[in-house]
DNA sequence: CTCGAACATCGACAGATATCGATGTAAGGA
DNA sequence: TCCTTACATCGATATCTGTCGATGTTCGAG
């Protein structure tokens, strides 16, 4: 057994959040080292950012979009929820680090973040 | 863009929770297609299982253990928590479909079930 | 058969979270 | 300047979830 986690990534700052990237890639799989609770608690936030039928859909939706992003009106338009509801869910996707934000106009688009998928598969990933 | 899903095994008897293996392969990669509701309620359920700490570090604990099964007692003393809560963490990855259960006396061993978080880390890869 | 050990289940409670209506803000058009 | 559109933020609330103590259950030892 070995352990290599280069620390300096794992904290950058202090006690701020850890976008998925930056948890996923601080930890092995599952199945290889044991967790310790630092990590156990920065990848439970980032998977917890995606137990949420609403926001599986919403990740779904937009990584299926042209250049893997969308308009929150079109977003909007997908599901059966007020627009504060909607808004705090892009919030939480965009601060967990899957989305990032660009405003043009008077339209917010939300892009899927190249490769912060990948990361969390990797992590469940027993080979 | 073309749907197949096996909805016979996507939907076995009714509306009983799916097991993780169950609701991952009845989606394609989260950016491959678009998920349909009840894909996302069963995909959330089984991520939500995932999304607390101390599960993660229950299913680590177990992953790194001979055969990748361990025993309540030996999980009870991993963490600072009282035997109940043990036994309620692990009950929910049981029903998630990440763990199976084998009792041997007295004792109650929870095994990892080989592939439920690869089938897991498939609905995150791109590729 | 009785007792204790290992674990599950139950009921209660505090904290987290999804949702909403109301309101704030920034940008474009008239 | 004023109004509208698109979106974010705030405060409240109902529901969910993690935790615990108390109790039930099953098994082995004596």
């Amino acid at each position: 057994m070995s352990v290599n986690i280069d620390y300096d990534r794992c904290m950058p700052t202090a006690l701020l959040p850890l976008s998925v990237t930056e948890a996923a890639v601080c930890c092995e799989p599952l199945t290889q080292e044991t967790l310790t609770d630092t990590q156990a608690d920065d990848l439970a936030r980032s998977i917890k950012a995606l137990a949420d039928p609403t926001r599986l859909r919403m990740i779904s939706i937009i990584a299926g979009s042209p250049e893997q992003e969308a308009c929150v009106c079109d977003i909007t338009e997908a599901f059966d929820l007020g627009q504060p509801t909607v808004s705090h869910h892009l919030k939480v996707l965009l601060d967990a680090g899957y989305l990032t934000r660009s405003k043009r106009g008077t339209w917010a688009y939300y892009q899927l973040v190249p490769g912060s998928l990948d990361a969390l598969a990797r992590v469940f990933q027993s080979a």
